[in-house]
DNA sequence: ATGAAAGCGCTAACAA
DNA sequence: TTGTTAGCGCTTTCAT
């Protein structure tokens, strides 16, 4: 096998032509656009050609090297990430809705990771793409943006789309508030009304480093507002090993008037907070409700409590369809895709200890 | 902007030549090896060659689809995965660990998904492959591999290697047996002697999806063994939902000889078992010692435990390395990699408590 | 409607 | 050592 190649089967167009004695260029229409006309002759030399183009092997999957040179386009798209840990996430279920949808383009998806140095750098990063040899980008960086960065992007004449990153235009995230204002509301329909907000990983004082930090308190705090209650926040950013004993001694801190619920801002905060609560004496879920956000279904296995629950596949699907609208109609500015979250586990969502101990006679009398 | 390409900036060889007089070969073979030789003219044109290059931009990124042409390399692999779901995994940190590696040969990582009858299908797989414009697959799928895919992948000529999946040869993989053991001599070192095996994942009849699934108990099955401990094993598949509620039934059951740790196939076995255990009334870690097994550290804020973790970024570094070498030295076929875990949160492995109240007396002297 | 020819940017092979 | 030539497989343009 002298053949360096990846192909063992170099079937070109020119192959089939000489098969069937037309030119490339026939072969390459009568593999496209299907028939021709209504000309008997030709349909029938159409339909040696096809014959042919299978029994070589062809079957419309052209060196797309050669296509990519005289047509300028690469037909594939590049989720571009921070060689910097923690700046974006890969998520399995956002990955599958991009291929899902790129897939009905025939388009493929390409990994790129470059130093902030590089993503800041508006005059290399044209080569880069140049070499990477894509037509569009979808990038997977929203945590503490460099600066420059966003200009850097913009400056390129290559289409882009953020994920997961709030921004004027060509953009696709998760809609947070909405989505914690909605799960508070439940709580207080099952008849909560000390709902604490839990939050461990970010800080109290500053702007947390993604928008959720900010979106999903302030859903928490609209629904409690709204509903004339007052809102009771627990936000630190604690580390993991001491998240436990911090949620504890919260609850013991505030033992004359606890929280008959909690929404906490995510389910690692969940968690910790749970097994505080049990190291505090409080039995679950009476003592205390706990909801929360969530990544994925399955993260739920770690505590079957109601969640609200990111749709990862449709943002990479929606996130996709943006970049493709974008490739097809250069220059334009999609308005952002703002996705609804799934609560999930409602079901498990129970009134407060009290409030069910006053109904059971009622529903005993039945 | 008239070019449909996404280059703004299509510098060529050519017009570095013509800036300098010298042709393109010349240009490419300067950029290329860097010095000539020690004939002084030369060095300064070269010299010349590599600064007029560099004003215009090229710095060595040639177009890559024109040297895919010629030289029949891609400078691309790929990830390959099935669309059906749960087949593979798609860790943040085993793709970082492929690019890293691949990152240092220019190489870049493409994602394919195909369904699994295309992935069993020796015939057409060749054909994706040349028009997917990759030089070697990491193969993303180690549960339920269909039958067929193993000969068909083996049949390309293009070089693959298996990631996470046991095979003769060609594949890299985590260790297991021997980490289940390693964690569970811990256990028995720290003075634990009725230690629980605790799997909700897993049937318990028949053969496990994952190789995983009979290691990590055969691990720990050969470290009890050792130490003359009779096994004690709960082994079944359970809903999510189910599962705190199974582990509470089954410990409230073996009330008369409770063990006092419990290692677990994987850490949402261990939650549930953790929330079982303290409906069932018992206190952790006092009652019981849980450690487990965990995909990522971040996973481990879910319980504060000892847990072998899954070195993924090291088996994505260990897989691109193993590709590397086969599409260096084709034909050749690696014996595997397995790679060894790490051993975290040693520190919160207590004794049991009934070990530990006997010793307090002796500390309380000194 | 079809064929012929040019050329994309690069590198391998050869010639000088 | 350097320059020239040819050609990778495809699409586009132009002539038929």
């Amino acid at each position: 096998m002298a053949n360096p190649s990846a192909n063992s089967d170099p079937v070109t167009l020119e192959d089939v032509a000489r098969r069937v004695g037309v030119s490339a260029r026939t072969v390459r229409r009568a593999l496209d656009g299907g028939r021709v006309a209504a000309w008997d002759c030709t349909a029938r030399r159409e339909e040696a050609i096809r014959r042919a183009a299978e029994e070589l092997g062809y079957v419309y999957r052209p060196n797309a090297a050669a296509r990519t040179m005289t047509t300028g386009r690469f037909n594939s798209v590049s989720l571009l990430m921070s060689t910097r840990a923690g700046q974006g996430l890969l998520i399995q279920e956002m990955l599958d809705g991009i291929c899902d949808e790129l897939e009905e383009w025939n388009l493929h998806l390409s990994l790129i990771r470059l130093p902030d140095r590089q993503l800041t750098d508006a005059d290399s990063l044209p080569k880069v793409f140049r070499e990477g040899m894509t037509d569009g980008l979808l990038i997977d960086y929203f945590n503490e943006i460099p600066a420059g960065m966003e200009a850097a992007m913009n400056s390129l004449d290559i289409p882009t789309v953020w994920i997961n990153s709030q921004h004027p235009a060509d953009c696709a995230y998760f809609a947070d508030a909405g989505a914690a204002r909605r799960a508070v509301e439940e709580m207080i329909k099952a008849g909560h009304r000390r709902i604490l907000y839990a939050d461990f990983s970010n800080p109290a004082g500053q702007t947390p480093r993604h928008y959720t930090g900010t979106e999903r308190r302030r859903g928490y705090e609209q629904a409690m507002t709204a509903a004339g209650l007052k809102p009771l926040i627990l936000q630190e950013n604690v580390p993991h090993l001491n998240r436990v004993a911090f949620a504890r001694d919260w609850l013991c801190q505030h033992r004359q008037s606890l929280p008959t619920a909690a929404f906490c801002y995510h389910i690692s905060s969940a968690i910790s907070l749970r097994e505080g609560a049990r190291d505090a004496g409080l039995r679950l879920p009476d003592d205390l409700q706990v909801a929360c956000f969530a990544d994925r279904i399955p993260d739920l296995a770690y505590a079957e409590i109601p969640a609200m629950v990111n749709p990862w596949h449709d943002l990479g699907r929606a996130a996709a369809r943006l970049l493709l609208a974008k490739i097809a109609a250069p220059g334009t500015h999609p308005a952002p895709v703002i996705l609804p979250f799934t609560w999930v586990n409602a079901d498990r969502l129970r009134p407060p200890a009290n409030a069910r101990k006053a109904a059971r006679p009622a529903h005993a009398t039945l």
